[in-house]
RNA sequence: GGGGAGAUUCCAGAGCGGCCAAAUGGGGCAGACUGUAAAUCUGUUGGUGAUACCUUCGGAGGUUCGAAUCCUCCUCUCCCCA
């Protein structure tokens, strides 16, 4: 049995653990939960680390629970939900569900017959029943409020500069996900919950809830949140989340996005989101650290990430795209591919299409109202003047007028929107 | 229940009768420089038939030649007291 704790720390992934985490562990085999949202029914790289941390504790030998939030899910946004709307979410939840453990399924090992299989459990099963009363009669009689304000969570909220305030429902979120963990351990005995550095307060609820009402000992353990170097969201583009489920981000924006990560980002992110050792990620930090242009830790952190998300094929498809892209494709390059190749490596580039006809109208029309690739008029004009419109890839100006003689295999116009962002008009000739 | 403050363009936050499509900062996008990095500098950031017009400053009315700015009512938020 490998030291989970130890695997963690050397990899930075450790914000905050509990006293005694560590020896429990060593004791044998436990089991640990991670809470995520279902509110879509794709993972986004956000839920990346509470994952990888599921993983290593499976691979440490050890439990993972994966509990979806489906309870807690409902009550987090509480403004305005109907009954009605809660029963359409059940459904939705279910859907979304099944949706997160397809995905979870490439991380963690669910079916094998080992003894510490992962787990997918719902917190809405056991939430759904618990009235109202019942639960603040036999769970909101063992925490004080008095401990629940201490919390920073909550102490942020109430505290002078707070803008917001905070509902009795938000605050009563603590003692819900505590639940979770009081349930967990009497039913999996689930000692341990994991989390982001946010989660602390609410893992502590849990641990102290089960140590007054069953006498029994939890631990907690959180991991820094994930941040950029400049100061970003991590895990945001500008076309928003970056989702794992392929018909969401595509697999070679997938690609691009762990490729654009900056140097001092990349040396935190490898040891967080891939499985490599500490010998190879050490061996590779310097490699990039001697020759940095190379870019050495982007490209193998991009490479393991898109293998463990979508395989091996997709990634040999996103990095053909990105060389022709990227690398000295030039026009010629372009109109000599065929059709199959060219389809494949622009699949997810958002595309449109308009007749042939279409193609004789003038140049802003055809780019913003006909294809959408801009909001407005105003904006192609103003990026055509900022020369960040390319088509085909030649810079345009405004007077530019399409023709035939920009149809790649008779059908396809490449436009780009500054460097990163592609665009493929499709022509239908009839 | 009483008193006070407030709701502005993606966010924060100025503006308090015309010069306001609305300062400034952040964020976004783009250009230059590069390594599809960071930093930096520059431009841009409601729409259109663009020296003008249209829609926008919580909602609905009103005053005025003219309102984000004044008045009335409403909705919501925060703070303090009970």
């Amino acid at each position: 049995m490998k030291n989970f704790v130890e695997e963690l720390r050397w990899r930075g992934m450790i914000h905050d653990v509990m006293p005694g985490t560590e020896e429990m562990l060593k004791e044998g085999m436990a089991a640990a939960y991670v809470g995520i949202d279902p509110t879509a029914d794709s993972l986004h790289i956000g839920h990346l680390v509470g994952v990888m941390m599921l993983k290593h504790f499976q691979n440490a030998g050890h439990q993972p629970i994966a509990l979806v939030g489906g309870a807690t899910g409902m009550i987090g946004d509480p403004s305005g939900k109907s009954q009605e709307r809660n029963l359409l979410d059940e459904y939705t939840l279910r859907q979304n569900q099944e949706g997160l453990k397809s995905q979870l399924q490439l991380f963690l090992d669910f079916h094998s017959d080992i003894p510490n299989k992962a787990l997918l459990v719902n917190n809405y099963d056991w939430m759904k029943e618990f009235s109202f009363l019942d639960f603040i009669r036999d769970i909101g009689k063992h925490i004080t409020v008095n401990y629940m304000m201490a919390k920073d969570s909550v102490k942020k909220r109430i505290g002078e500069e707070s803008k917001t305030g905070m509902s009795f429902t938000e605050f009563s979120y603590q003692l819900v996900q505590g639940y979770d963990f009081l349930h967990l351990y009497k039913e999996y005995n689930c000692k341990l919950q994991m989390g982001g550095s946010d989660q602390w307060g609410n893992i502590t609820t849990g641990t102290e809830l089960i140590r007054r009402k069953l006498s029994g000992e939890a631990f907690a353990l959180t991991c820094p949140l994930i941040t950029k170097a400049d100061g970003g969201k991590f895990g945001k583009t500008e076309s928003g989340n970056v989702w794992l489920d392929p018909k969401r981000t595509s697999p070679y924006k997938f690609y691009q996005f762990w490729l654009n990560t900056s140097d001092e980002d990349a040396e935190k992110y490898i040891k967080i989101f891939t499985m490599l050792n500490q010998e190879e990620v050490t061996l590779l930090t310097h490699q990039h650290q001697a020759e940095p242009h190379l870019r050495i830790l982007q490209k193998r952190l991009a490479e393991e990430v898109t293998t463990m998300v979508h395989g091996n094929k997709a990634l040999e498809a996103a990095k053909d795209a990105s060389a022709i892209l990227f690398g000295k494709g030039t026009t010629d390059q372009l109109k000599n591919l065929d059709e199959a190749t060219f389809l494949d490596i622009f699949e997810g580039v958002p595309q449109s299409e308009i007749s042939s006809e279409t193609l004789n109208q003038p140049l802003l029309n055809i780019l913003s109202e006909q294809t959408g690739v801009f909001k407005s008029n105003g904006e192609a004009r103003r990026m055509i003047k900022e020369g960040a419109v390319l088509v085909n890839k030649n810079k345009i100006s405004e007077d530019y007028q399409f023709s035939k003689e920009d149809l790649i295999q008779n059908t396809f116009i490449l436009v780009q929107k500054g460097k990163k962002n592609y665009f493929i008009i499709k022509v239908n000739s009839f």
